[in-house]
DNA sequence: TTATTGTTGCGACCCAGTCGCAAGAAGCGT
DNA sequence: ACGCTTCTTGCGACTGGGTCGCAACAATAA
């Protein structure tokens, strides 16, 4: 639960502008259900959330809109170690990146932020003379509360 | 493609075997094809193969045998980025975990050990008390080929 | 305002993964 | 070698996430 406070309301809609892409209804609906998400939300989720606020938003519009947000690094995708079926999660992408910790026991996502987390990127960066877009650590196992 | 070299064949039967799980022509069949596997392989390609030797294998058996691994903790699911399609894939749980970089150009697809990776892993267990019992660092950008 | 170009809703579709069930096989004890 | 029990399998039907082609429509630039 602990997801990133949202920064400035109408941030995702300015940084589409930014560059240059239209900005309709249905895109509004969905970026603000985004940005003021207070947990991860997967694709079914954003959609009913969408349809609170425009009705006539359809189920393609949210995937396209979150292809969209994801090609333009808007977004990150996550799978959270599949707890609740196999569907996939979206949160807005943070000044830096984190780690998510999937609890199999009792389901409960914990954020965490590292330097070494940051510098293992930059290793790898280095070593492989790979350049990075974006990254994913996912780690399943049981939280403080659920392990004996 | 630097896919690990495959241990002692018949490793993955003996390790179910000690844990009192049963063992099946399907199952035989599919894991010959996990362990020989010299690439990543998602669940419609290991069927193709495992039919290769057992003819008869269902594909849901081969969606159960890899539940049954997973659960195991002897193979590991991967995305792989979702460089094609949405997908899973598969690799045996190696003695050290490694990072899965994806080329998101040429869809290359690179491993990588790495201590910091390790001493992430340390850190989280204690700075959170979780205990971890899955990890999966995946990375996707453009490789030393595909950047420019 | 209109032309252009990008976006939408819709419906059909595809594919990964799941499930219930009856038939079949593993392994154990004898 | 034979049953018995229990687990596993194949099958077919199904679910649900995600995609696609298309005609109607809306956002910007001129």
């Amino acid at each position: 639960m602990p997801l990133p406070k949202t920064e400035i309301p109408g941030r995702l809609q300015m940084q589409l502008a930014e560059r240059g892409i239209r900005l309709t209804e249905p895109r509004r609906a969905i970026l603000s259900v985004i940005e003021t998400a207070t947990k991860h939300l997967d694709a079914s989720q954003i959609l009913r959330k969408a349809r609170a606020v425009d009705n006539s938003v359809d189920r393609s519009t949210v995937y396209r809109t979150l292809d969209l947000l994801k090609r333009q690094g808007l977004i990150d995708e996550l799978d959270l170690m599949h707890v609740n079926g196999e569907g996939h999660y979206y949160e807005r992408r943070q000044e830096h990146d984190h780690i998510h910790m999937a609890c199999l026991r009792c389901g409960k996502i914990t954020e965490f932020v590292s330097k070494t987390f940051e510098a293992l990127k930059k290793q790898l960066e280095k070593d492989c003379s790979f350049h990075i877009l974006v990254s994913r650590l996912e780690v399943g196992g049981y939280c403080s509360a659920c392990r004996r």
